[in-house]
DNA sequence: GCATACTAGACAGGTACCTGACCAAATTAG
DNA sequence: CTAATTTGGTCAGGTACCTGTCTAGTATGC
């Protein structure tokens, strides 16, 4: 390494996270185009684990993925472009449209929806089970509590339970 | 809470990343905020820290803080336009110019350089020093083993040591 | 049964990062 | 001492999020 790797840098906390999440976006995007699924951003994976055979809105996305409806609404866009999906109208409700897979998308659910899971088998062999086990740990214990001690946070953080988003 | 919060909802890893980082920028603005400086936006906090009387390049507050020269380079433009920072010559190299600190700029920097330790202070507080320690240093070994394991990964990663960046 | 909420989504715009291409000054090499 | 390379910075453009505002359908309350 270039520096003193030894000296205990003692990196600031955010550049960690921000370091990691990275991280975890470039593994996302190289699983996927491995696979022949190079068309998908890595933001727009985690929309496929959670469209269902009969369709879902994209609020509904949005809350399950833990983005604003804004955000959720801009992959499927994307997405839709792509061909991985389609919107059709909901008989429930003329507001919304129901999100569905085409065939394409249903090609691509697999791949999409086990890619982060694959980054975390990764990472788990790069330090023991047991340590990535007691990050996971303590980073949802963390949230948890930021969100008990703050009220204006706990808002922000509803994707931890399921009440609403926006 | 609103859903059942007992079922252990074993969360994305990549969205308590993401989270916890979210509530780390909102943390920064308000403690500028509440110290009259507003106008300093979160992500431009962070080059306050790496500013010397002296001066110094865009290049080398970017390996300071982690991000790449035009990451850097916008913040600083930012920040001179707000009026915290200027661009003086550099006598010893007529490619680059030294950034140095207006006297606005000396009033923000101690509060832009502590608002980190303090949020990191509260997340202490909301835990314990043991545990948020233990999270602080899962998070820089993992990162350490990633680097390790992979070349391009680890060029990225190239903060961890000071090696260069672009 | 009609006025009054309350949604779902669209539209506009902003932030904090990123990559790639490029230029001009500085350094190095033959 | 000129040619090739390296380096600092800029320009252009992209991604993954965000907030705020608006419209049009839907549900509710009296």
């Amino acid at each position: 390494m270039g520096g003193d790797s030894h000296a205990e840098k003692r990196l600031r906390f955010s550049l960690l996270l921000r370091l990691l999440h990275r991280e975890y976006a470039l593994g996302i995007e190289a699983s996927l185009a491995e696979a022949g699924f190079g068309d998908i951003r890595s933001g727009d994976a985690k929309v496929f684990p959670f469209v269902p055979p009969e369709g879902i809105q994209v609020r509904d996305l949005a809350i399950r993925a833990g983005v604003r409806k804004q955000t959720m609404a801009q992959s499927v866009d994307q997405l839709e472009r792509a061909g991985y999906l389609e919107r059709v109208p909901n008989p429930r409700d003329g507001r919304s449209r129901l999100v569905v897979l085409t065939e394409r998308g249903r090609a691509a659910r697999p791949v999409a929806a086990s890619a982060g899971d694959a980054i975390e088998r990764r990472w788990i062999e790069l330090t023991s089970p047991e340590e990535f086990d007691a990050l996971h740990g303590l980073l949802h214990r963390l949230l948890d509590r930021i969100g008990r001690a703050d009220p204006d946070a706990a808002v922000r953080l509803t994707s931890l339970d399921d009440s609403r988003l926006d």
